[in-house]
DNA sequence: CGGTTATTTGACCGACTTCAACTGCAGTGG
DNA sequence: CCACTGCAGTTGAAGTCGGTCAAATAACCG
């Protein structure tokens, strides 16, 4: 992980939208306040209120939500360059958590911040608003995910949609890429128990689909991967213009 | 449900924005191309440009993802009042589809009719910005729902989040209101199978729980179906001003 | 090195699915 | 008026996917 530090969040806007050197610098003025949150470390809980809006610079980030007997749902993997709850400022509160899943390096921007930037920028704020609801379209696939598919094809759905959004931000290469999951976390986030997590993680390394050591993965047979969760990645909307 | 025909509209934005007349006026000028949909009609489908936002006036309607197979997702359901897809033109292409789940009566308003009032009314701006996040906000509730829930609790806290959000637009009264859902539609929201679903209703029925007959439910023991689903609707964000 | 946490494995169990058949009802046309 | 059709709902039996319980490695970390 040796990419420039700050570069993610900036590529992933400029990939749709052409940025000139103010836009540039208002960008890089959202990442003062950058906090260092170790492994597992909360970033924000559930009934704080939406006052300040998140910017992954580095690391993996988790969306979860709990139920009161403890049982655990992660909604999203937030990734380095993802900006959430830029228009959370809307609702009141927060009804969702987020947590880190590697060591992590985020931003802390109050949603005052973000007003200055998006109202003396408005491509940034129409490129703020886009991600926010690709953040949706996110979720609603992952619905699908845990509603429809079967264990095996949902975990490789997740393998695909996280090596592709990796990819986007530059942090994959020749399906290479960083894996900080936990069992549990990918358990959690697709609805099984470890247990059973495990035996199917374990049976795509045996069919040769991807191979997993040192918390970093090698997609070896992303055509297949693809083909058995049905993965289609247009709910990424990486570019508007194409058909 | 003989309500006034375009309350619903109206009274769900007034809930929470305190409105003019002239805002009044705009809102009612959205509601110009009103369409009747049959059951099971389509409204819009997955591929389709993003180009016109929906209102619905009556009935319900459901947004839903296909896997190639033929499974399906029900991603959430659309009341009178909803308002739906009115940012979306940042993306550039539909990911999903709307059918109506009832005989329905839907606005379908272009994108630069919507912009139009939105430019005019920053009041209503704001609103329709809330409308979207909370119904993003409703997805993440059903990936906890569909990934987490047992059976039983999907289906109970489906249940409490109809009955609340149509008493929130006036269409339940002491626990009583239309229910237009065939269980294949519910098996498909839940991510269960007809069959289990017919079953876990079954039990509720048996419970004494619910009352369901002539597709009109009535919630018999509210408190219980919220206590045994977790339910909590702050993920609804009825009140911004609420604590 | 010891203690904790993550992963792996096995045996068993249960929630939910699948397959198949039957009921009830509304519409349709003879 | 009544067979015929089609669809929604109901029921039963059998099978499977995935969960639970328990315990053994293996990796991590101070």
């Amino acid at each position: 992980m040796n990419a420039p530090l700050h570069s993610a969040f900036g590529a992933k806007i400029a990939a749709h939208t052409p940025l000139s050197e103010a836009e540039r610098a208002a960008l890089g003025s959202l990442l003062t306040r950058i906090q260092s949150i170790e492994t597992g470390g909360q970033i924000a809980a559930a009934g704080e209120p939406l006052d300040v809006a998140t910017i992954v610079v580095e690391g993996v980030v988790a969306r979860s939500k709990l139920l009161p007997d403890g049982r655990r749902q992660i909604l999203s993997f937030l990734l380095p360059g993802d900006f959430v709850d830029a228009f959370a400022s809307v609702l009141k509160r927060r009804d969702d958590n987020l947590e880190a899943i590697s060591a992590a390096r985020v931003a802390v921007v109050p949603q005052t911040r973000v007003a200055e930037v998006a109202a003396r920028f408005p491509r940034l704020y129409e490129a703020f608003l886009r991600e926010a609801f690709i953040e949706g379209s996110i979720a609603r696939e992952w619905v699908l995910n845990v509603g429809q598919r079967t264990a095996d094809e949902s975990l490789a759905h997740l393998i695909c949609e996280f090596a592709t959004r990796m990819e986007a931000v530059g942090l994959a290469r020749d399906g290479l890429v960083a894996f900080p999951f936990k069992q549990q976390q990918l358990a959690d986030a697709l609805g099984l128990s470890t247990i059973h997590l495990n035996r199917v993680l374990r049976s795509l390394r045996a069919s040769g689909f991807i191979r997993l050591e040192a918390r970093s993965l090698t997609v070896l047979d992303s055509a297949t991967l693809c083909r058995m969760s049905h993965f289609n990645p247009d709910y990424l909307h990486f570019d508007r213009r194409a058909a």
